[in-house]
DNA sequence: GTAGGTTTTCGACTATGAGTCGTAAACTTC
DNA sequence: GAAGTTTACGACTCATAGTCGAAAACCTAC
């Protein structure tokens, strides 16, 4: 689970209370049951720890099979990628807290090269999808949107490149309102929204298809 | 198993002897054992109908979890892509056969998902990896190398722009040799390779990167 | 040996998309 | 109203990709 706040990309841990790796941090996740989905095992163990319906965005990450990932048994995960929109604050419990995915505590099994890995998918598919509308909240300005791509992307982007390519790609569009800016006045925003609400690839790569 | 073949992308499929999907076509694997990891189950598997060694490339593709997935038991699948140079015929045994990915007869399970899954896969890192070293042969001429391209992607691709493209990215280098072309006579080409025999990422996106 | 056919290579031109910058627009506060 | 702040937008430049045509380098046939 991952969510820009406080302008870093922080994933959600748990501290475990006991052992195997009492005290690491871990993912929330859990058994599979039977007939169950893995999509809705994830759905029905993240719940215990937030709100299922302020996730935006769930996708499967992949599998980890290394036999000595869990010191004490031999279990596969099935890890998802799951993105939180910028400003909601998911009532979370005494023992999860959120974490700058650059800073990383101490972390049970293989979690942290996991979450790792999801911010690297995130990477990648901000570039070449419309994937910050799971991101950032339903409607924004530009200069929101950018602090939520300078979070998750970890480099500058400048907000004149950001509107034009996207709203070229048709990723996003104006809502027609305008929000005043900060306390300090000036000219007040344009709010934007994402056209759509789930995930869908933007027609990647001109590179090498012909033109006509 | 992916493979360029007669100008085609085919997959390598086996046919089901009995229940369930008895005469259905299948994708080569099977069950995972005791402290194995993924893909070396899939290897293991896999050896039972080629040569391993003749496998380029092999990665995670997904898992696959629909308790109806398949019609007799409640089992977990986890697909591999893998993929074979141009040029090689494996061996392989009677019940098994290579099938263009765009002409699949009826498959068993889910299992024809799986291939068109691994297809779109496979297109979408032909344009930002070096993902080609593992479809064309080890050394190739542009001619060559433009029709794995044109295979593999579905489009046709102009080999002046395969080559400007390759060459700026540093993906493929020219061996310095030359090959006399077809029967026909004409200029010998410039034969080429891939620089690197593994996947990597062809730094993606100057998009939304500032310059310096 | 030369003429004609074939295939590849390469340069020139064009189109498009992206990065930068400066100025205008539209507000606030004093 | 003046000064200050923030956003929007146009103009310019650069990098990359698509297209086209001519030249290069070979073959075969006469």
């Amino acid at each position: 689970m991952l969510q820009v706040r406080d302008g870093a990309l922080q994933a959600l841990l748990w501290q475990r209370g006991r052992e195997p790796c009492r005290g690491a941090w871990a993912l929330p996740g859990g058994l599979l049951e039977q007939g169950e989905t893995l999509e809705e095992s994830i759905r029905r163990h993240l719940a215990a720890k937030v709100d299922v319906r302020e996730v935006s965005h769930l996708e499967q990450l992949g599998t980890y099979s290394e036999p000595d990932r869990d010191p004490t048994a031999w279990e596969l995960a099935t890890a998802y990628l799951g993105l939180v929109q910028l400003g909601l604050d998911p009532h979370i419990p005494d023992d999860t807290c959120w974490h700058p995915v650059d800073q990383l505590p101490p972390t049970a099994f293989d979690h942290g090269g996991i979450v790792l890995a999801g911010r690297d998918r995130l990477r990648g598919k901000l570039s070449y999808s419309n994937a910050g509308f799971a991101l950032a909240p339903s409607t924004f300005t530009l200069a929101e949107l950018r602090e939520v791509y300078v979070a998750a992307l970890g480099y500058e982007v400048s907000a004149t490149n950001l509107r034009r390519v996207l709203e070229r790609r048709a990723v996003i569009e104006p809502t027609g309102e305008r929000r005043p800016s900060g306390r300090a006045g000036g000219r007040p925003a344009e709010v934007f929204r994402f056209r759509e609400q789930r995930l869908a690839i933007t027609d990647p790569f001109a590179a090498l298809r012909p033109r006509r």
